[in-house]
DNA sequence: TTTAAATATTCCTTTACAGGAATATTCTTT
DNA sequence: AAAGAATATTCCTGTAAAGGAATATTTAAA
């Protein structure tokens, strides 16, 4: 998750999502220094948010689906939050009560 | 985003996904002392990403939907790359090889 | 085979931030 | 009012990591 924290990162990855592209492009578009997008793409890579394809003098990166959905199936825990509209709070507060007055 | 990535705030949100705590209960169930924990619950509340709730003595947290669901709209940017089945990489060579030519 | 392009890596410096310890604040209870 | 919980804040220190500059590496092109 740190990996896509880091705001230049996430703009890789939010350039990414309209297809791939070479370390040049990317350091075009994003106004970036190559040897930072290189660093980038490393701890990205490492992170499986991103693979590389060689293609001759070039490595093509593109968006790894896998480590995205990753994410997605980690949020898929918390979606009952805001599907069911129960309320935590007050059934907190009446726990709370009920642990006080057993004291 | 940067405040889900340090370890122990991720932590507080897969807690507080079972329901509301206080600040002991948080501190008690990670085995984290007491400062931290609020240290990072500030961070968490600027974020957006939790509430608190005073309630007499102790403040309440809970997670706030709110912020959740703006990561979860943000990941929506992405679903379809694994829900259609198109490659993208391949595209992206044909493109490669046209512009080549061209010059 | 030399040169040039694209990318990766290394070294250095600076900065952000997490943790520890101590202290301040707020509210309750007696 | 005083004492004691529960929580927040401050100050300090160490460390991880991001950016800059220079250099190494790989592959293509001449």
């Amino acid at each position: 998750m740190s990996a896509i924290a880091e705001p230049n990162r996430l703009s890789i990855i939010e350039l990414l999502r309209d297809g791939p592209c070479t370390v040049g492009e990317i350091a075009e578009h994003l106004r970036l220094r190559q040897p930072q997008v290189s660093k980038h793409l490393r701890v990205l890579c490492e992170a499986k948010l991103v693979e590389v394809h060689p293609m001759a003098n070039r490595r093509i990166y593109k968006l790894h689906v896998q480590g995205l959905k990753e994410i997605d199936s980690w949020l898929d825990s918390f979606r009952h939050l805001w599907e069911d509209r129960l309320d935590q709070l007050d059934d907190y507060l009446k726990e709370l009560q009920r642990k006080e007055k057993g004291e």
